[in-house]
DNA sequence: CGCAAGCGGTTGCATACGTAACTGTATAGA
DNA sequence: TCTATACAGTTACGTATGCAACCGCTTGCG
């Protein structure tokens, strides 16, 4: 860590630790270690299973394909994150009449009291990180996060669903 | 995506979309898969052993356990990676006499090539990054990542040697 | 010395994840 | 209507990952 550094990779030679793919790997891992730690701890709760209620509590009954489009997660994924959540009884599950290849997801009473309950610890861990920023530091980043996700998705051959990921 | 929006979550209510931890996660994860699959058709490489390589390549001869703070990476995933990269022939081990439990390590010729190979590779997927961002902008990213990547250590619990990770 | 405690590094195990194959449902076209 | 194709979601399988126990070596202290 250097004092007021460049900080991202000079011509020619690469230094890990001012690379900018290394540099958002770490930070993103410090970050959701620290959110999953305490989603575990106080809640019994995956990202994944954390990212399914986070939609659902926003929009309730969503197809498990629109959660997975929304939360940026692989259908497997959800597939596995709502069959914790259900077996947990935290999220309801019913098969859509219209198309019985379907499911719509909601989430059930005890659901919507963890969700509540979660949001602010979410919120709350959000604005310790952006503390240190200054408001105008704030919407800079957005705009540069936006940046920087167009130019990745970008780069990836198939921009159809992303998945994986955490937090 | 809206045009021109927050971005960041706002009072009380959780965007998903918006929570600069799963921004966070999405990006790293695209931008991490991307680099992933190139090193692994080109030069079956995962990342840690790619990370493992990049630290040697700048400073040659550390030790597992230097390798591992410079990666960010804890010893297992030093240890696995090293492992690998030795039965590739990439990087040579030697036990340092001065105390027997550590291990030096140092790429091989054929290390040194592939790792000349690789740089370059690198540098230009950061570039494709940064490419659509103006100087100052990529002046601020820094500093704000910085910024932010101080704030997530002050929260975890033991501010040890972080570990995991992708890229 | 001799032994307890600590450190560098590895291994075992249990879990998480992604890819691909699969089940059941809907639908377009003959 | 029958069949081929596409789609929603699940299951199976191989790999990667983290934690904890472990092995050998070193060192501090009696």
């Amino acid at each position: 860590m250097q004092p007021l550094a460049k900080r991202l990779a000079k011509q020619g030679r690469l230094v890990l630790e001012d690379f900018l793919p290394y540099r958002l790997s770490v930070l993103t891992n410090t970050i959701s270690a620290q959110l999953a730690r305490q989603y575990a701890e106080r809640f019994k709760l995956s990202i994944p299973q954390w990212r399914v209620m986070a939609v659902l509590g926003e929009q309730s009954g969503l197809s498990a394909g629109e959660v997975g489009v929304r939360t940026a997660m692989d259908k497997v994924s959800v597939s596995r994150a709502v069959a914790a959540l259900e077996a947990q009884g935290r999220i309801v599950r019913k098969i859509d009449d219209a198309d019985r290849r379907r499911t719509v997801l909601r989430l059930s009473a005890k659901g919507q009291r963890i969700y509540a309950e979660i949001v602010p610890i979410a919120l709350d861990a959000e604005h310790a990180l952006v503390r240190a920023l200054g408001q105008g530091d704030l919407q800079k980043l957005s705009r540069l996060l936006t940046r920087l996700q167009e130019a990745a998705n970008a780069l990836t051959p198939t921009p159809t669903t992303r998945s994986g990921a955490r937090s």
